[in-house]
DNA sequence: ATAATCTCTATTAACTTAGTAGGGAAATAG
DNA sequence: CTATTTCCCTACTAAGTTAATAGAGATTAT
């Protein structure tokens, strides 16, 4: 289950997505929006600064803006800043590995390799899917956000079928 | 993340299982052999039997045992008894649907549509790997479950690559 | 009868998530 | 240069969930 911080996180980046890459928002205008506690939201979008996914500004006319093109920033990323792994049990996880303490070999472990599979599978959709992707299928901006990355040279993944 | 509660019923179940359908096993015994601590096992066997997947016996020579052969339990039913639904967020579930508090239009909300595709993408794992499937990969008794399940007619889903 | 085993309800302990509080540091406007 | 606005940082607290424990009741085999 996927964490309201994770939640918060996801609906602002994909705000700042809409906005586009130069435009500063401020985190009370965002908390506003999408109906956050500011305090908590200030916490949440310091973390993604530090990930390298926001870029800010302090002062008067300060505030957030992402810190690189919406086609370039992955829901699976994200929600391992938040939330950690993917993966349903540690054993399984590629980015956050640890041994089960009880499980005698790992290797034939049935649990592990189904889990295993599961991992894969949603990393085959959240690593591949982005902000960009995830507006592509409402609205003018967002599909003139994809548009102006297609002419960068960018794969558009995941586009939907009828677009 | 799947919860310890549901790690130890897999455990159980597919220790139950490899025993095979009619063979009662005690709960002390499962407890031992898994490392999980009795009584919080006895509640989570008792949580499988009321959903139909395990069949007890009380007094002397008790214990439990599997409700229906190894093929017709699917990971998919035990993660949903123990942790609730599969989808990372209620609004993307189908067996656990909750609408989002603060969500303006569902219809176009660009997170629940990614995470109905991961939803479905776990479904189409867990929904279809029974633990007769899970044990498939290893030692005699295992195939020797998958055998008969096919001479039964039953489909074998997922069976690995090489086998 | 007795002992073993599952069944049931209630309670507690440990942990995680969500949120609050209160300043501190940088940028801008005047 | 000063005041104000905004992000930055650390610490704490509240609420909720998960994990486990406790103790008695019901059923069965011997």
């Amino acid at each position: 289950m996927l964490s309201r911080k994770t939640k918060y996180a996801l609906r602002a980046l994909l705000m700042l997505a809409e906005q586009g890459e130069g435009r500063m928002i401020q985190v009370s205008d965002i908390a506003e929006k999408q109906k956050a506690p500011k305090k908590f939201l200030e916490l949440i979008l310091l973390e993604l600064k530090k990930h390298g996914l926001l870029h800010s500004q302090r002062g008067k006319r300060g505030g957030y803006t992402l810190a690189k093109p919406a086609d370039e920033i992955y829901f699976g990323q994200i929600v391992r800043i938040m939330d950690g792994p993917l993966a349903p049990i540690p054993c399984a996880s590629l980015t956050g590995y640890r041994k089960c303490a009880d499980c005698a070999d790992e290797a034939t472990c049935p649990i592990r390799r189904v889990m295993r599979r599961v991992r894969d599978a949603m990393s085959e959709i959240l690593d591949k899917t982005t902000l960009a992707d995830a507006l592509a299928h409402h609205g003018r901006k967002a599909r003139r956000l994809v548009r102006s990355a297609a002419k960068r040279g960018r794969k558009i993944r995941n586009a939907p079928a009828g677009a």
